[in-house]
DNA sequence: CTATATTTGTACGTATGTATG
DNA sequence: CCATACATACGTACAAATATA
């Protein structure tokens, strides 16, 4: 399998595939590929490295965990370059959620703390394309509360889109990990009408202190619909 | 392999490994087995499940992979339920921070955020066993300082002990990571000699303020100290 | 204390399923 | 509908770690 015909040789304690995929991983950060491009097959992966093809594809499976890659079947198939995207994040966090019993409140606790100030900030610096961008969101999640449609998970939510204007990607990160762990936790629930009116509302306030600039009316607006939708769970969860 | 003997069996597009993934994963939510408990090993479950070995294995690396399990090898060894850590998150975000170019300023801008909050309600809730933890803390990183060890990443840090108090898991989550990769991206840079001494003094004031339980003190100082290292190490990076 | 048996994960080569042109 | 290029699953062989003789 690997070196052993040489005295001294490295030692062999770590598994071969995650050798592997450690070594695409760098490859793909190290830019060798572009996003989309096709890597190297399994087969070939399997000849170049000198290991068997059961090794590159555990290999690849876990790049494609992490978001790195995309595997594809069929004949024009392969793994295929992606760029990163959060959902390798999120479902950690969804699998800890799971094994530390975070609550909804929790989260609630966690939104109020950070995306109040959030809006603060966003007011100084967010554009007349991102308002209307706010605006078209809320009319489409009017429709769908509309037509009763459960498809919360649309992205990227309003609260997304704000964190968005600051253009600080670790934090756009967050807070679309937690509205994602926040809509995964709700999606068990049924909102009221009322809840949902009160909610297209609030977040119509929110866009309106956005619009004129005003940073700290943005953030009590924003503080005031997480705390309203916060009490709303606890009442009925 | 699955029942294609049936006319209009189910449509089997999906991979058997996840399917199998989805199942032990589910069975450990539902709390069939005991943090540190052996679950079955690879043969068994290739029984049970009626798979081959292979695909019971490429399962079980899925879930070492998010945290949920610890795969040992030898006679004693197998595959034991953990309890979930936050180091799947942090991965995960680390891949992201290559791919999306997050500086060391973006992660401190994101600390500015929510550690100055976070201490100023830790001091209503804070108590004197957590404080004595803090000092203990800050004396370990004195004497690491001073043996030039840069074993930085001794866990949990003060900013986590911190968060800790609050009793909100998923904010702990956050601020561990947020500390896991700041410690990671400045695992390169050297501080110098002030540097440390002025980090190490600056803990202490939070520290104090917080034993006074004097919030707005305590987050005012972790504002200073945040910033202080924010704008240093802009200067050498 | 050394040698060997046993139990475990890990890797291999082959066979099969699948999507495309 | 067939040929092709690919991922995926299978059964077997190997390696490692421990227990036991």
């Amino acid at each position: 399998m690997v070196a052993n015909n040489k005295l001294f040789s490295t030692i062999q304690n770590e598994r071969v595939s995650n050798i592997v995929e450690k070594r695409i991983r760098k490859a793909i950060f190290d830019n060798h590929f572009k996003v989309g491009d096709k890597i190297p097959s399994v087969r070939e992966f399997a000849e170049t490295f000198g290991v068997s093809r059961t090794t590159i594809q555990e290999a690849l499976r876990g790049l494609e965990k992490s978001g790195l890659i995309v595997i594809k079947k069929g004949a024009t198939g392969g793994s295929f370059v992606m760029k990163g995207d959060t959902t390798s994040v999120t479902d950690s966090l969804k699998d800890l959620l799971h094994l530390k019993q975070v609550t909804l409140q929790n989260i609630a606790d966690v939104r109020l703390l950070i995306e109040p100030p959030i809006c603060a900030m966003a007011a100084e610096k967010i554009t007349d394309d991102d308002i209307e961008r706010l605006e078209q969101w809320n009319q489409e999640l009017k429709f769908m509360f509309q037509s009763g449609n459960p498809n919360l998970e649309n992205d990227p939510t309003m609260h997304t889109l704000i964190a968005q204007t600051l253009g600080n990607p670790l934090l756009t990160i967050f807070v679309k990990t937690l509205m994602e762990i926040h809509t995964y936790k709700m999606s068990d629930l049924k909102l009221s009408k009322k809840m949902k009116m009160d909610i297209l509302n609030q977040h119509q306030k929110i866009i309106e202190a956005l619009k004129k600039r005003r940073g700290a009316e943005a953030a009590e607006n924003m503080r005031e619909h997480i705390s309203s939708v916060r009490e709303y769970l606890l009442s009925i969860g």
